[in-house]
DNA sequence: GTATCTGCAAATGCTTTGCATGTCG
DNA sequence: CGACATGCAAAGCATTTGCAGATAC
């Protein structure tokens, strides 16, 4: 939770432009909490930014970190990140596969691919630790999706 | 969840030896529940399996289901997709980029790889429909983690 | 025979929502 | 001033757990 003062302005003031913009109302709430994200090199979780907001503001209460981290998300001014609050889904499949996932039906289908496998492991993810293995998440519009439009 | 029959079946005797080997109970229930995995092509979530294993037995109930499904995946029999379950997470970064999530921590760091994104979109996922985005999980150990490891 | 598994029901924990009050613009 | 945001408390929902009876091996 610690990046450069500089940089977390820099955020901040982008922030407060796009809410401009979109009409979204900067109150001392809405941006205590962007702060706390624009200020995490990590991905925090709600009770994270909770602990982190509530220095700055000691009654803000869980509800209105939910509910401007959804309304942010939805304005696309922050992302959410792994996929979560969905249901546990399982497969029988336990050998190492790349997923094709359809945005609009959510339908999952797997693949395998040698190309992403020996591209991969990138340097990029290699300062972080050592990688051990790669996963390729492909969104998409499924062929099934495709042909149930009239667009 | 329809797969041909002989696949299926193939799958099954896979399984049962397997649970042989390591001392898990070949109930009725859970073989049922390890069909309705084998049987679909897509990645169903605990209802969709309740809902087909009834069928067969109508009187299991979800935790039944639950409590399976978690014991498999654990001996690694099944596996568990989406990394749902977990809170959710947000970031301040909302450009493309792909994650390297430490497996002991949980940690989530961010990084782009011009590598990754033109290697893809893979001609295999190309199969189920149109790509729109591609992200890159790269699993491991992070380099504080490491450090913190006596062995 | 005994450790494991099941079904039931109750509990848990994260997230959402209704409502009255407060605040931004 | 009026629409939108907040805080509180209560509800919702997927998932987990305790326990007594049943079952696999």
């Amino acid at each position: 939770m610690t990046l450069p003062r500089d940089i977390v302005e820099a955020r901040l003031a982008a922030f407060r432009e796009a809410c401009l913009q979109k009409r979204l109302r900067l109150t001392y709430q809405r941006i205590e909490v962007f702060r706390a994200l624009a200020s995490s090199e990590e991905h925090p979780d709600v009770e994270t930014i909770h602990r982190f907001v509530r220095k700055r503001i000691p009654t803000i209460s869980p509800d209105t970190i939910y509910r401007n981290l959804k309304l942010l998300a939805e304005h696309g001014l922050v992302s959410a990140a792994g996929m979560s609050h969905e249901r546990l889904r399982f497969d029988a499949n336990v050998d190492p596969h790349h997923h094709f996932v359809c945005v609009k039906c959510g339908r999952i289908r797997d693949f395998t691919s040698s190309d992403v496998d020996c591209t991969t492991f990138p340097v990029e993810a290699q300062a972080f630790g050592t990688p051990l293995s790669v996963h390729l998440e492909v969104k998409g519009l499924c062929s099934v999706c495709q042909k149930g439009q009239k667009s």
